[in-house]
DNA sequence: GAATGAAGGACGGACAACCAAACCTTTTCT
DNA sequence: AGAAAAGGTTTGGTTGTCCGTCCTTCATTC
């Protein structure tokens, strides 16, 4: 009977439909993006950000509430600002370090995983209908310059960012590129304190190559089911370590 | 060189990194969640919300926020309220007809539908990784309802609602849940103004029995991939009516 | 039939976020 | 020297949100 179904399906339903509707503010979102993007290293050190009252437009928020994030994200060294004609705001060149992992982070980082796993399936699948020659090629380098960073953790998650979401940037979705800086932002925290050998990360390249070799065969179920291999390499190493695995 | 790489990977990234960062209202959020619910037969006619002093306290909201959003609905015909003991707000019987796709909307139509591919793929994986015998039963049940309603679309896209939905929620994932309801409320408002003959509604059930299946044998990608020719299915119907296709 | 309790309905004050528009200061380019 | 382009400052007003309190309705219970 439906009623049945009705019954079994709606369980848990509810608590997905009720749960809390904890909207950021403006502020703490461009915090938020713009903090994100600086630690991902996708601003990079020493670039200059649009002008404020250009900024603000973009952002679709008033200048005085673009400054508030400005000054905390100064305060908290990740930017820096210069007077006078020619001057701005720029990304600081001495990156501060990650805060460690929140408690609630740490809570629900297999929702964080689960999370990924979307983003980058569906990224997976589109780049192969529709990145350009061009757009792999790039990609085909960041995955070179990957190779050349095993023995430094740091330079190699930074490339690593750059390579998913410029293969989010190859399926031509704004949104599926904000979702992707905005996992990678999140994974960024997870793994920080962890341990990563060379020969991990080695292998996790292979796995890069193999991945762009399927998006360039058009091959969007290979790349899936690469990509899915690539994801739960990660993801064993935190059920290994963290709680609720 | 690594420098060309990331010129040509920059390219449409600040497009991502500056978008605006428009944040909605308590109050927008909850109109969108509830109404969202509603309109797609979550929240099924006739029952009951929870109290208001008990809903704005899993909202995380203040009760008199919670009441705009509710007269917001009951001024639209979806909810009504009666007074005194024993009552409450209570979900319309007669649902108001879906608003018409917005220009915004119909403009951006093809972000929708990759937003769909990478819950719909992220829930397929997931739920052929952790989806319990009950859970399949109850979506078999539900594929079962689709079978006979392949005459009455409004049944029939309600039941299909169900049935994606409750993959997700079979997935544990409540952000999945989420993100699968905020999609199909998208997508209906997209396709509500489509004709569905039959016959495609048929083979578009024989897919969910196959994508049950698949799931029912923890075949990840062949779920994966059934999905994405599932969702290629609407997707080129769409391309041949709006623009940009 | 009166009391109780649980529900929606209404009001008012306080506060924080946000916006808008000016105006000031510093620096560089012409 | 002056214009231009940037960040920095101030002010005032609007809106959304919260909190608490009280009122009204009405089924249940005593």
């Amino acid at each position: 009977m439906a009623g049945t179904a009705e019954r079994r399906t709606a369980r848990m339903l509810p608590n997905a439909v009720f749960a809390p509707v904890r909207s950021l503010t403006a502020f703490e979102e461009t915090v938020e993006r713009l903090g994100t993007a600086i630690k991902l290293g996708l601003l990079t050190p020493g670039s200059r950000l649009p002008a404020e009252r250009e900024l603000c437009a973009r952002l679709g928020i008033a200048r005085s509430t673009l400054r508030q994030a400005l000054t905390a994200l100064s305060q908290s060294g990740h930017v820096f600002a210069t007077r006078g004609r020619g001057g701005g705001t720029f990304v600081s060149d001495p990156q501060p370090p990650t805060d460690p992992p929140s408690p609630e982070m740490l809570a629900l980082w297999r929702e964080t995983c689960d999370q990924r796993l979307a983003v980058e399936l569906g990224v997976a699948v589109l780049a192969a209908e529709r990145a350009e020659r061009a757009d792999l090629d790039a990609l085909d380098e960041l995955a070179a310059t990957l190779e050349g960073a095993l023995e430094d953790f740091a330079a190699y998650r930074q490339a690593d960012v750059r390579l998913h979401v410029g293969l989010a940037e190859s399926t031509r979705s704004t949104q599926l590129v904000r979702a992707m800086t905005e996992t990678q932002g999140a994974m960024t925290d997870l793994i920080a304190y962890i341990a990563h050998p060379p020969q991990v990360l080695s292998s996790s390249n292979t796995q890069h190559r193999r991945l762009l070799a399927a998006v360039r065969e058009r091959d969007g179920m290979r790349a899936a089911q690469i990509m899915t291999e690539h994801l739960q390499g990660t993801e064993h190493i935190l059920a290994g370590l963290l709680p609720g695995g």
